[in-house]
DNA sequence: TGATACTGTCCGACATTTCGGACAGTATGC
DNA sequence: GCATACTGTCCGAAATGTCGGACAGTATCA
């Protein structure tokens, strides 16, 4: 069982030294317990636990109970299965809710999920993967949900263009991994293609790509900016891929509009 | 500075009989860390942090870098504050997202809020305190909200009658500390009359009080059940005060008939 | 019936994490 | 200029949390 991590950008061998024994601390072993649910998700046995972030039983117990007293986990399922709990959810509540942007990117996503009847999320680099952070379905049958919170190779979609924006070509080729390039059904992008389409992203302001993680969606992509003119976060419409594309324009035009809003200034 | 706590039902002091020593475990310290940020609501500076949970400023160091690494926290606000981060809003949401009956939850809050125009709130009780778990705010020029996650005293809330149902009087008693009958403004609200309005609730299987935490709104609350019969959420609109009678029966059916269709089966 | 696999708990030993204090650097006020 | 207060980092010592293994209890299978 691979031992879970992230977070480190390029070297993936080149984390803090850790101690070289197996012992780890109870913190350290709190955040792979929750990396490997949030990864799962779905409630897990502790005996599953242990063996995905590689803890003895003992110590898992101890960490599991101590966290359930906290109801940052709580009992799910049958057989003594463990998943998030409520604190876990006020936390995140509180992080989502929390400065002038956060609200305005969610009223945003309501307004546009209920004007255009279409998916829309908000995406970000976490580690050096891609994960939607937050996202509303379009009400039809044609429901193309990705994941909240799962990690995607970043060339699989069109906000990991914009997001890569700041980087230089031998900065991203150290970045993405190279098994990234390979597409679910087989297919490899050239890195020398998606260098070139990150670039056209970074000058165009927007990213598109359709029928690239899967047959069906034309996805579209535009940049919230930070404070510094850094790409952030993304805001995104997910769309049938026979989506005529004149309504394609109006809402590429929409989004640009939506999120030129959410940026904030200070950049230039 | 008082030491974070809860989930201890009644007795304060009760709590695990820790080692006397103000030597604590990381984990630990992680929870009071996580605690003491959701209720202060802002980001904190590294030494406040340390201040609240009590612990040494070296320490508190440690616990923060590795959860900023985590990305469980993330530098927020100005002179390196620090907050909940992007893992918190994912673990949160996998919280709520997961099982059939919180994703019918969610769905339920937005068709009421649509339809009704009202403020709707999800409410359960956090050790032998009422929170709020999730709402949509009204969006008339009359807002009131109460913040997801604060800590509440239960007498002053209508869902707070709910939530106690299963629990006899003595019990009651034991549960609910006395200066939590103690008004915002002063009032004290009898044990006794508590009792019987706790009674009454579940008799009715419904709440309402007006005036009660402040002088501008009419709560009304109806009862979520888990598999076992069990209250273990409450669903509820918060009005004006002057909603006029006709109204606040419609609603207040209304309410009756989405949290019936969300309770489990099961209880008899 | 016996063998195998699993769960949840307990325990002693030891490696490690926590702690307190020291330190340099910065900001502020007088 | 000097005193005060604060931040972020570093260090050695010692208390203690983590570990491995043992244990009883349960379920499954042949």
């Amino acid at each position: 069982m691979q031992e879970l991590q992230f977070g480190a950008p390029a070297a993936t061998e080149a984390r803090a030294p850790l101690p070289l024994g197996d012992r780890r601390r109870g913190i350290d072993r709190t955040v792979m317990l929750l990396e490997a649910l949030l990864q799962q998700r779905r409630p897990l046995r502790v005996s599953e636990i242990a063996k995905l972030i590689g803890a003895p039983r003992s110590t898992t117990y101890e960490i599991v109970n101590c966290l359930l007293e906290a109801e940052m986990l709580e009992q799910a399922g049958p057989e003594g299965r463990v998943y998030f709990g409520r604190a876990m959810h006020l936390f995140g509540w509180a992080y989502g809710h929390h400065g002038e942007q956060n609200r305005r990117i969610a009223e945003t996503l309501d307004r546009l999920a209920a004007e255009t009847g279409e998916t829309v999320q908000v995406c970000a680099l976490r580690g050096n993967k891609y994960v939607v952070l937050d996202c509303r379905d379009s009400p039809g049958p044609f429901r193309i949900s990705s994941e909240v919170g799962a990690a995607v190779p970043i060339p699989w979609t069109a906000s990991g263009r914009l997001l890569l924006a700041h980087m230089g070509e031998d900065e991203i080729r150290a970045f993405v991994p190279a098994e990234d390039y390979r597409l679910p059904d087989g297919r490899f992008i050239a890195e020398e293609d998606f260098l070139v389409e990150v670039a056209e992203a970074r000058r165009l302001g927007y990213s598109e790509t359709h029928a690239l993680a899967d047959r069906f969606t034309w996805c579209m992509a535009a940049p919230i900016r930070d404070g510094r003119a850094h790409v952030s976060r993304t805001l995104c419409f997910v769309l049938p891929i026979d989506t005529p594309e004149q309504r394609r324009q109006e809402l590429l035009e929409l989004l640009l509009a939506s999120a030129a809003t959410l940026s904030l200034a200070g950049g230039t």
